[in-house]
DNA sequence: CTGTTAGCGCGTTCAT
DNA sequence: ATGAACGCGCTAACAG
């Protein structure tokens, strides 16, 4: 590694002496060419190129009030399910010159609250939450500042601002129905601990219409081997188990593999359902039967109401829910087709 | 959605008058707390929360020429791969106030240099590679502009600035020689088409001493559904295969899924061999032989580096190589234990 | 079309 | 220990 060379990059003031313009004529032919003649303009690129400048993005926004980023804050990189959100955000921001921030709060509302602080500190153009604000003094503290939020992958009556999302509730309630059309009555689940999770585990416990149902509990973000232990221990309390419903595709995939090992037949012994449709779950063997959510549609939703919010149009729907859908694969299919 | 309220953030300059003190003490007091009276921090600290402040670190990084931001550029998000490499960076940083900017390349050269770019107006503490920088371009600029600069997940003789990683040709070799160690001779390959991929690919025909090796590319990233068609064409080339080499964890999920839909025993009748050591690749059935990289440890190591380098401090090392280790698994194992 | 004048919010000089 | 002035690099607002 070598020491940081006495380089001093080329500002604006450089571009527009080598250009032989003033420095406005030089910043408008950059960022508002319209309004700057055509030779103005080759002038001031040619001199772009001669001095290398880059424009300094945080000057600009200091200005312009505008920094051109989007904060997104989610529970955790590793949780495969939101990347395609995060993706596709990142995406169709990038597409608009405008850049990620991200931020992580480990399901932790406590960091949740610091991470926002930060954020809010950054003059983000927007900021996209993958979940809900839960401390109450955010939310406040959001309301207040302006700017932009998109809650996401959840519903909420009273969004900060907008949500862009589907209920948990009501997830949990279709896999519910989906187990009580089938007839399994010795059913289990298997849930991660983190608040949404749990949403769907009431959904589920309140169309069923019982609360005796057995459920492993495991740590957030799930896994295989989590998904291998929960079945071992939903199979000591209920050795006579039909069906399981997970709160994953990841638990569900540890759920089939865990069976594999215990030489049960999946769907033929025990039914298995997951959730989030991940990439993997149409092409394991079986297959597994899924809640599918558009996370890039998410993503890039809120891509489009931020950068519209941005250029001061009105948005108009606060709360959109995206929906749903239960995919009937393998894992749950009493006769292959 | 609600119209954005009128509402002016509170600035230094308002809590400094709530606090009856000048502008710079209250910098000084929130910024530099050792050269200020207990008593006026205590009146700041009141103010601070009287007036709802948030520090505008725009404003600060203009002046302070540390913006407390570190450019992550990574192929994609959705390589599950380089995911524990950003979260522990990223964990590691925010531990020091510093946020991760994202950026992606799609595995595109044209697109690196834009987003490099873009990153450089952004004004960076660091910047973090996953990979190499490509574009001899924007290697030169990237040297020019004095911004530490950590490459990562790959080695260099000559890098921009660090490299932190490891030798993928290396890495092909080790396989190779394992496979040779096992005398397989018809052998297989399932290979992403990107850049690390091929290296890999090359280290272990180097090392098998033959270039006629049965290979299937698949696109980058990777997947099961692609795995399974690898290994389906693998099938189609050489019916005899008893071993194959693939570019990742999941392309040899997917190899394992599409043998076992054909009846094919693994490791009896075939020898799956993967790389990257996924979170998943010891607990399905067969567990896969695997090829590990610490991804944190790469992260943290970036993370010091460029906290150090942002405090002045000299930095020894310009190439680290993390180095690699086989861990083999049921996947290559001829007799189970 | 182009230029001049003012800052954006803060931290770094200097001074006291 | 505290303060006044200045400027970071850029752009919005007004002139011409």
């Amino acid at each position: 590694m070598t020491a940081p060379p006495p380089y001093k990059p080329a500002t604006l003031r450089d571009v527009a002496k080598a250009a032989g313009v003033s420095l406005i004529t030089a910043s408008r032919a950059l960022g508002n060419p319209g309004v700057v003649s055509d030779k103005t303009i080759a002038k001031v690129r040619q001199a772009v190129e001669a001095t290398g400048y880059i424009p300094n993005l945080l000057a600009g926004g200091l200005k312009s009030k505008r920094s051109r980023t989007v904060a997104v804050i989610m529970p955790a990189l590793s949780v495969a399910q939101f990347l395609p959100t995060v993706q596709s955000l990142s995406s169709a921001l990038a597409a608009q010159g405008y850049q990620v921030i991200l931020g992580e709060t480990n399901y932790d509302a406590g960091r949740e609250e610091a991470v926002l602080n930060t954020m809010i500190g950054r003059q983000p153009d927007g900021i996209v939450m993958i979940g809900l604000v839960h401390s109450p003094r955010a939310q406040e503290r959001l309301r207040h500042c302006g700017i932009p939020v998109v809650e996401t992958w959840d519903m909420s009556e009273r969004p900060v601002d907008t949500v862009i999302g589907f209920s948990h509730v009501k997830v949990g309630g279709a896999v519910a129905g989906y187990f009580l059309s089938r007839g399994w009555t010795k059913v289990g689940i298997a849930t991660g601990s983190d608040h949404r999770a749990s949403l769907r585990r009431e959904g589920f416990l309140a169309t069923l219409g019982r609360s005796d149902v057995p459920t492993a509990v495991v740590p957030s973000p799930s896994s295989i081997a989590l998904g291998r232990r929960a079945l071992a221990e939903l199979l000591e309390r209920e050795p006579g188990l039909q069906a399981v419903s997970c709160s994953s595709d990841m638990l569900a995939h540890g759920v089939l593999v865990e069976a594999q090992a215990r030489g049960l037949r999946v769907p033929g012994d025990l039914a298995v359902v997951g959730f989030g449709d991940a990439e993997f779950s149409a092409h394991v063997l079986p297959s597994i039967t899924s809640v599918h959510v558009d996370g890039p549609e998410i993503g890039r939703m809120a891509a489009r109401l931020i950068i519209a919010r941005c250029n001061g149009e009105a948005v108009a729907q606060p709360v959109v829910d995206m929906g749903f859908r239960l995919i009937e694969r393998e894992s749950s299919r009493a006769h292959a087709p």
